[in-house]
Formats: C-alpha cells, sequence, structure tokens
RNA sequence: GGGCGAAUGGCGGAACUGGUAGACGCGCACGACUCAAAAUCGUGUUUCGCAAGAAGUGAGAGUUCGAUUCUCUCUUCGCCCA
C-alpha cells in the first residue's frame, strides 16, 4: 500500500485552487455573507509559528463558514512599512522597499504552502502607494472635519543619533542603539483627535457581546473615566498669577490639603526659564524619562516655588505650591493637590519635604482619633476633621456632596476626565506614509491638495545620515508652486494608521478613486470575525474603532460603527528552552536526547539545562521555522497539530513528539482511507446501517459544535475518535452505500483542519464535487439504551443500563434485582430518592 | 499597589445548564512482528492496595442528596494597568 504522499498531494491541491482562483471572492447579494479577517502580518523575513496558528485558526473557520453556504471573503495582505525594514536597509545596505518586497515573496509563498484559503487577488500592501494614497486622502477628510491638529508634544530624543525613539526603544533611560541618555524634547507633531470620542468609544463596547471580556475591560482601563471636579485655587505670592485650575477625583479630601504640585511643563514654570536651581531640578526630572510606570516607580521630586495656594473650603489655610516630577501635563490640568494622608504618591513627597500630613478619612472600624501614620490610607471609610463634611460616607457620598458645595459656592465644578489622550501619529522616519501637508515660508501649514496625491516617498534615498533621512533630502523636501516656495512636511504617519482602515480596504481593494467603495462596504462590513493576538487589544483595535467613527463623523458613510464584530485573541506558541554550562541559549537543532538526559549535539559530556516553555523569540533561540516543519510533515500535519494540544485562546506548547504524531495520525487516516475504498468495491450487503450512521451524525454534532466554540483542540479529538471507531465498525461489513454515504460526510468535517488531505480523499472516492456541510440529526442523537449512574449516598457505586424514559419505581426495581448493586442497599428503608431521568439516580439510606 | 484570569495524572488538556472526573494526544510499561533495532500493530496506564476497597481536581471552609463547576478566605502563577 502507498505512504500518503504529502509533497505531491498537497502541491496538486494547492496547485488546483489557485489555477482555479477557487478562493476568488464576489459580491453576491443575495447570499449571505462571512468576513473573516485574521491580523495581517509584518513582513518582517519568514513566517513565524505564531502566524501558522493565527491563519490555521482563520482558515478553519472561513472553510467551515463556505461550506455552510456563506459568501465567505477571506483575505490577506501586508502591514509593510515600519521601522524593522528602514534599520535592516541601513544595515544591509538597501532599499527598505526591495527589503520589504522580498520579504512579502518569501512570506506569500510560504502561507501559500499552508494550504490558506485566502483570495490572494485582494492582496494589499501598506507601503504600496495605491494603498498609502487613500490614505493621505483620509488624513485630509479628517483635517477638514477638525480632527486633526498640530500641537507641540514632548518626545524621547537620542542626541548622538539625533532621532526621535518610540518608548520601547528607550531601555533604562537610554537609547537602544547609541546607549545615549535619552532627552526630552518638544516638537510639534501631528495628532488626531481620538479623545473627542472617549464616552462614544467607551459606550460602543457595550454592544461587542462577542468580544472577550478581558479585551473590552482593557480598553476601558485605557479610556480611563473618571468622575470628579475641576476646583480653581487662589494663589499668593510673588509672581502675577491670581489662580490654578486643578482636577480631582477626591475633592472630598481638600481639608488633607498640604501642597499644591505643578507638571514642570505647567504654563507657571514660564516664570523660571532663568532660574538655574530649576532648570536643574527640570534636568533631574527629565532622567526619569516620560512614561507614567517610570514616574510611578521613581523618586518623588519637587521644587518650592515661593507661591502659596489657599484652600478654596477652608481660606485661612495656605500651602507651598510644589513643581513635582510625578505630575503629568497630559493629565487634568498639569497640578494636582496633594493630600499626604489619603494618596501615597502624596504622603512620599510630604514626608520627603516634611509637610503637614492630615487625616481626613477614617476606615469604619476606626475611631475618630484615627491617624494616618505610616502609609496612605486610601480606602473607604468616614469623613474626619473636616468641618461641615464630617460623617460622610467617602468616597460615594462625600466626593458628590463636596463637589455640591463646590458648586454653590462657586469654587469648583463637576467634571469627567479621560485618561485617553489624542494619537499623536507623526514619526520622524523614512519608512512610512507621507504626512501630505506643505509648509510655506512663514511656516503655515497648507494641505496638498487632493489631485496631487500620492505624495510619494522618494526613492534611492540615503538612510545613513543623522536624524530622520526625509529631513535631509533636500531635492524632495523642497518644492515650487506658482514661483513660491514650500517645504514638505517630513514626518511620515505611525504604521498604527496604515492598519486601522485596511479592513476597509480589502473590500474594494482595486477603488481607484476613494479608499473604498460604499457599496461594497455596506454589504462586507462589519468583520464578522477578527482573530489575533491579544498584544493588539488595546492600540490596534481602539484606533480601527476610531478610524471608523472618524470617517463616518459629520457625513454617516455607512450604517455600521464597530468594525469587528467578533474578536478572537489567539494564544502564543511555545516552546522550551536550553542553555549550556555558560548560560548560552541553545536552539533545540543544537541539542540531541540520549538515554533520558540532553546533552548539546556530538557532544556527550555536556550538561544542557532545560527550561521553562516560552513564547517562541529569536533572542531564546527557541523558535522553530514553519517552513523546515512543513517540508518534512507537510501542511495538514502541521494544521492538525499546531491545533490539536490547547484551545486556540490559551498558549500552546510546541512538541516535537507532538508533532510527529500528527504526521503519523495522517498517515493512519490514509491506510484507513485505503481499507474504505476496499471495502466499496467488496460491497458487502448489509442491511442495519444504523450504528454507522449514528456515529458519524455524533462525530458532526462534535464537530459543529466545537467549530462554533472554537474549541477547535476537541475537533482534532473528535477525528481521533471517529478514526477509531469507523476502523472497528468496519470489521461489521457495511454495503458501499453505507459506507460512502458516511464517509462523505466525515471527510467534509475534517475538510476545514486538513484540506489537501480530505478533498484527495473526497476526489478518492469520487465525491468531489457538491462539497456541503452535513446536517446533525438531532433524532439519531437519542440514545435508547441509557446507562443510569446510581448513587447511594452520593457515592457512585456504579452503573446500570435501562430503557430511555424508566420511571424511578421501575429503575429501582432493576437496581434490587442488580446482585452487585442490591448488596449495598440489602433491606434497609430509603430516607430519600432523588431521580434525574434519562441520567441518574441518588438512593440514601 | 489595582484590575482580570488561571490552578485537574509524569506532561498538554477533556468534563454541555451542579449529576459517571481524567475524553483525545504525548510519555511510559508490557506484548506481537523481527536475528535485532526502527517503524507498525495490540493491551494497559490518577494514586495507594494482592484484592475488596479507599483517597483524589492548589489549600481551607460553606451551600447541596450530589461540587472540577456555585459562595467565602488563603496560596501560587500568568496577563494588563500603575
Amino acid at each position: 500500500m502507498n505512504r500518503y504522499n504529502f509533497k505531491e498531494i498537497e502541491k496538486k491541491w494547492q496547485n488546483y485552487w489557485e489555477d482555479n482562483k477557487f478562493f476568488k471572492t464576489q459580491k453576491i447579494k443575495d447570499k449571505k455573507k462571512f468576513y473573516c479577517l485574521e491580523m495581517f502580518p509584518y513582513p518582517s523575513g519568514k513566517i513565524h509559528m505564531g502566524h501558522v496558528r493565527n491563519y490555521t485558526i482563520g482558515d478553519v473557520l472561513a472553510r467551515y463558514k463556505t461550506l455552510k453556504g456563506f459568501n465567505v471573503l477571506h483575505p490577506m495582505g501586508w502591514d509593510s512599512f515600519g521601522m524593522p525594514a528602514e534599520n535592516a536597509a541601513r544595515e544591509n545596505n538597501l532599499d527598505p522597499k526591495v527589503w520589504t518586497n522580498q520579504n512579502i515573496k518569501t512570506m506569500k509563498n510560504q502561507l501559500k504552502k499552508l494550504g490558506l484559503s485566502l483570495d490572494w487577488d485582494r492582496e494589499i500592501s501598506t507601503c504600496n502607494k495605491d494603498y498609502y494614497k487613500h490614505q493621505q486622502n483620509f488624513f485630509l477628510d479628517l483635517l477638514e472635519k477638525g480632527l486633526v491638529y498640530r500641537k507641540e508634544n514632548y518626545v524621547n530624543w537620542d542626541p548622538v543619533d539625533e532621532t526621535v525613539l518610540a518608548n520601547e526603544q528607550v531601555i533604562d533611560g537610554k537609547g537602544w542603539r547609541s546607549g545615549a541618555i535619552v532627552e526630552r524634547k518638544k516638537l510639534s507633531q501631528w495628532f488626531f483627535n481620538i479623545s473627542k470620542f472617549s464616552q462614544n468609544l467607551l459606550d460602543g463596547l457595550e454592544e461587542l457581546d462577542s468580544w472577550p471580556n478581558k479585551v473590552k475591560t482593557m480598553q476601558k482601563n485605557w479610556i480611563g473615566k473618571s468622575f470628579g471636579c475641576e476646583i480653581e485655587f487662589e494663589i499668593e505670592g510673588d509672581l502675577p498669577i491670581k489662580n490654578i485650575k486643578c482636577f480631582t477625583t477626591r475633592p472630598d479630601t481638600l481639608f488633607g490639603f498640604s501642597f499644591l504640585a505643578l507638571s514642570i511643563d505647567h504654563e507657571v514654570s514660564n516664570f523660571y526659564i532663568k532660574n538655574k536651581e530649576f532648570l536643574k531640578f527640570k534636568e533631574e526630572c527629565s532622567k526619569t524619562g516620560t512614561t507614567e510606570e517610570a514616574i510611578a516607580v521613581g523618586d518623588k521630586i519637587g521644587f518650592k516655588t515661593n507661591l502659596f495656594a489657599k484652600n478654596p473650603l477652608n481660606p485661612e489655610q495656605k500651602v507651598p505650591v510644589y513643581f513635582a516630577n510625578f505630575v503629568l501635563m497630559d493629565y487634568g490640568f498639569g497640578a494636582v493637590f496633594g493630600c499626604p494622608a489619603h494618596d501615597q504618591r502624596d504622603f512620599d513627597f510630604a514626608k520627603k519635604y516634611e509637610l503637614e500630613i492630615n487625616t481626613v478619612v477614617k476606615p469604619y472600624e476606626e475611631n475618630n482619633d484615627f491617624k494616618v501614620s505610616k502609609e496612605a490610607y486610601p480606602g473607604p471609610g468616614t469623613i474626619i476633621n473636616s468641618k461641615f463634611l464630617n460623617g460622610l460616607d467617602a468616597p460615594e457620598n462625600s466626593v458628590i456632596e463636596t463637589i455640591k458645595i463646590l458648586e454653590e459656592k462657586k469654587l469648583g465644578k463637576k467634571k469627567i476626565n479621560y485618561r485617553l489622550k489624542d494619537w499623536g501619529v507623526s514619526r520622524q522616519r523614512y519608512w512610512g506614509c507621507p504626512i501630505p501637508i506643505i509648509y510655506d515660508e512663514k511656516g503655515k501649514a497648507i494641505p496638498v491638495p487632493r489631485e496631487a496625491l500620492p505624495v510619494e516617498l522618494p526613492e534611492n534615498i540615503d538612510l545613513k545620515v543623522k536624524g530622520n533621512p526625509l529631513d535631509s533630502q533636500k531635492s524632495w523636501k523642497e518644492i515650487t508652486i506658482n514661483g513660491k516656495k514650500f517645504t514638505r512636511e517630513t514626518d511620515t504617519l505611525d504604521t498604527f494608521v496604515c492598519s486601522s482602515w485596511y479592513y476597509l480596504r480589502f473590500c474594494s481593494p482595486n477603488e481607484k478613486n476613494y479608499g473604498f467603495n460604499k457599496e461594497d462596504i455596506d454589504y462586507w462590513m462589519p468583520v464578522d470575525q477578527y482573530i489575533g493576538g491579544v498584544e493588539h487589544a488595546i492600540l490596534h483595535l481602539l484606533y480601527s474603532r476610531f478610524f471608523m467613527r472618524a470617517i463616518n463623523f459629520e457625513n454617516q458613510d455607512f450604517k455600521i460603527t464597530e468594525p469587528f464584530q467578533s474578536l478572537f485573541t489567539q494564544g502564543m506558541v511555545c516552546h522550551e528552552t536550553y542553555k549550556d554550562q555558560d548560560n548560552n541559549w541553545l536552539s533545540p537543532e543544537e541539542i540531541e536526547k540520549i538515554d533520558n538526559k540532553i546533552i548539546k549535539k556530538g557532544n556527550p559530556n555536556t550538561i544542557v539545562k532545560v527550561g521553562p516553555s516560552e513564547s517562541m523569540s529569536k533572542s531564546k533561540k527557541n523558535v522553530i521555522d514553519p517552513e523546515d516543519i512543513i517540508n518534512t510533515y507537510g501542511a495538514d500535519s502541521v494544521r492538525l497539530f499546531i491545533l490539536s494540544d490547547s484551545p486556540p485562546e490559551k498558549d500552546v506548547q510546541w512538541s516535537e513528539q507532538g508533532m510527529a504524531s500528527s504526521y503519523k495520525f495522517i498517515q493512519k487516516l490514509w491506510v484507513l482511507n485505503m481499507l474504505i475504498l476496499d471495502e466499496i468495491k467488496k460491497n458487502h450487503p448489509k442491511d442495519d446501517d444504523s450504528e454507522f450512521r449514528k456515529e458519524t451524525n455524533l462525530f458532526i454534532n462534535n464537530v459543529t459544535n466545537n467549530l462554533s466554540n472554537f474549541t477547535y483542540n476537541k475537533i482534532v479529538a473528535n477525528i481521533h475518535e471517529i478514526h477509531s471507531s469507523i476502523s472497528k465498525l468496519l470489521r461489521k461489513k457495511y454495503s458501499s452505500k453505507t459506507i460512502v454515504e458516511n464517509y462523505k460526510k466525515i471527510l467534509v468535517c475534517m475538510l476545514p483542519v486538513i484540506p489537501h488531505f480530505s478533498n484527495e480523499c473526497m476526489e478518492l472516492l469520487k465525491e468531489k464535487s457538491d462539497l456541503k456541510w452535513p446536517d446533525v440529526d438531532r433524532q439519531l442523537l437519542i440514545e435508547e439504551n441509557i446507562n443510569f449512574v446510581v448513587q447511594i449516598n452520593g457515592k457512585k457505586r456504579g452503573l446500570i443500563k435501562a430503557n430511555r424514559d424508566i420511571s424511578e419505581k421501575d429503575l429501582i426495581g432493576l437496581i434490587k434485582k442488580n446482585i452487585e448493586m442490591n448488596k449495598y442497599i440489602k433491606n434497609q428503608e430509603f430516607k430519600k430518592k432523588i431521580f434525574v431521568p434519562n441520567k441518574l439516580i441518588n438512593i440514601i439510606i
């Protein structure tokens, strides 16, 4: 018997699909659509196991929905702008475009080898001018709608490389490449006004029933709505400042007020720009970095001004005003009032500068003389030492009451604050979408006329220059229109902009005039199922949700606001890690196992330390190359394995043995297939096919349920089960009609997971055409004979077979007749009986 | 520090709405085939016990006839935010 030759057969079907444009999608208005989308990859060079998992999961769904009769859109593209291309190009003296397109070619071939049901005619690449042209157009749309603006903002500046660094490029306060201490620098940048939609984005989460709660919670926290109060503090001192505005969520602790803290970027700092000590302090602050985390972890330091702030509820009280490193200009008004007793940051600060610590909230179980001493008490309780606020429940009642009082006295007003900041989209990089803006000689920003789009990225530029390569590209940067000189905006757009509308482009990939065609959007959108890594839970998904709202803003182009109907976040692919004696990472190829000992290949005396299974990464050398694996075992085996070991939303551990066993299992299925073909030829006469039909029906039911629950790991188990039960059934010799009828259904159910294999078997069965997902026969699922669980005093004592719908009385009769079980009962009286029809009986003695 | 989630054999993991714990796979053991090995096939595999039986889902309590599932407290781990 021939072994299953995956190399030949997989190639055969992949060619068949490609030649016949088998997965080409068309808009068919009277057919129900299903838009299945996986997050498109960054073309980094080769596909990795994470891609294999992501795209296999999506492919199983897409193929299933097609078999269910949906008109399925299942596209793929490339998130092809971004820093890695620029870095790789600089290192290898290449053009980023060349590098990127090479990678795309390689990866596309690799994806094809996986046998994915993708419509490659809709392929898009974001670095292509046919794509970014529309993005520039959208930018101008948003600019017209007032959703884009320019403002000064701080960035991480590397003084050696003269470049702006992303937060993740700052490691311990130093530039990742140069090692120079990163500075804070103010630059004029473009922003998308995402915060305008804060409440709307928050409300929209309520509709997203098919999103993981985890992701919704993360977005909710990111938007960070807080309810509080805006308070105006009266200021006294030697500067012409009358008052300072603060935002606080805890106005009820105003009687615990002991200092006012300002961000170093607060407008008051303008009075100190010549003060040497202040400048020194500012420099000190810049060392702690700009992230919220760095500030929280770092030392709390302050700079005392000569100003004093009056407590609005207690005007006799005047407290010092400080600049402090832990106050962010982005939050509220860049000013907070310090209440050390009930906020740990304020407490640390007060201790350091020996400020008063006045307790104004006591825990419920404490007395009125409760005093905060070792650490702040931020918890709930009763207000004390606060005159007219005393006795209120904190924080719920006390906050509302205090705001009411402040509003009455015109000292403050209720305010809702969001943590979500506007989206800074300017990047000082070459390899991105150019921002379609030019500046006149006075520096006034002017939109590039629409007919002049796209603003194309110049080619053949020198990447080795310091700073932004576009900035030094004079021939591109400087232009003359009607004799007037202009300069181009040299910043490019954040690549998150490219990925926040690509799902729309897939609906109309060839539309020339605009990013999409409204009719296509109305038909295909929203994405019915979006699948990707949880690492994009916040930014990418939030930006996409914003983008839909932004392009729909004021014109209501389409009916829907949420781009992704359902979201599925898959887990990572992990592998054991290995290190040698000197703690150098070893790759799986560098080790071998001999006599239960793991050694370095060819060195029997070495010891290899086996570390925990961690997500595959080049730095830990625990990566497995999908292409090698596909070449060795075939796409179907890989698909089967990547789905088999863990539920898709959890991390999966790559195991060589598991992979090999999936391969062997395909061979076993092939052996069974050959056996089946033989049996069909024999065409045994057999009338009673009920058992065969029942097994098949159960399998269809299980697979269908597991498909809709995303428990794809259990589908693999189902396939193992059906393999084993069919193998046993065949000993009973069935007619060819019975075998063909049932086996055909089984093959269709296996098709989403192992498409090449199933199609090949189907063809051998001469049943290639008319593939339809089989229906479940509900009647057939009902068992006539049931194994009742018999419990005595809640303890399982055995099983007893009885007819369906047997009465409690009859069942007890059966138990009494059964010697094994009757010994537990004897002639004792029953205190109680619990009877669950068709399931169980519990007898209490 | 806060939020969310998880914990089940040697391992990955099953168990639908509270009703047979350990499906399926890996590993392991034994057997068949073989001069032998690999491959393949078969059988077994939660623990203790020869057995009858008992214990058992991170720990402890609770609700219940019955808890992996529900409630509370704790421990550990993971993720996100700080």
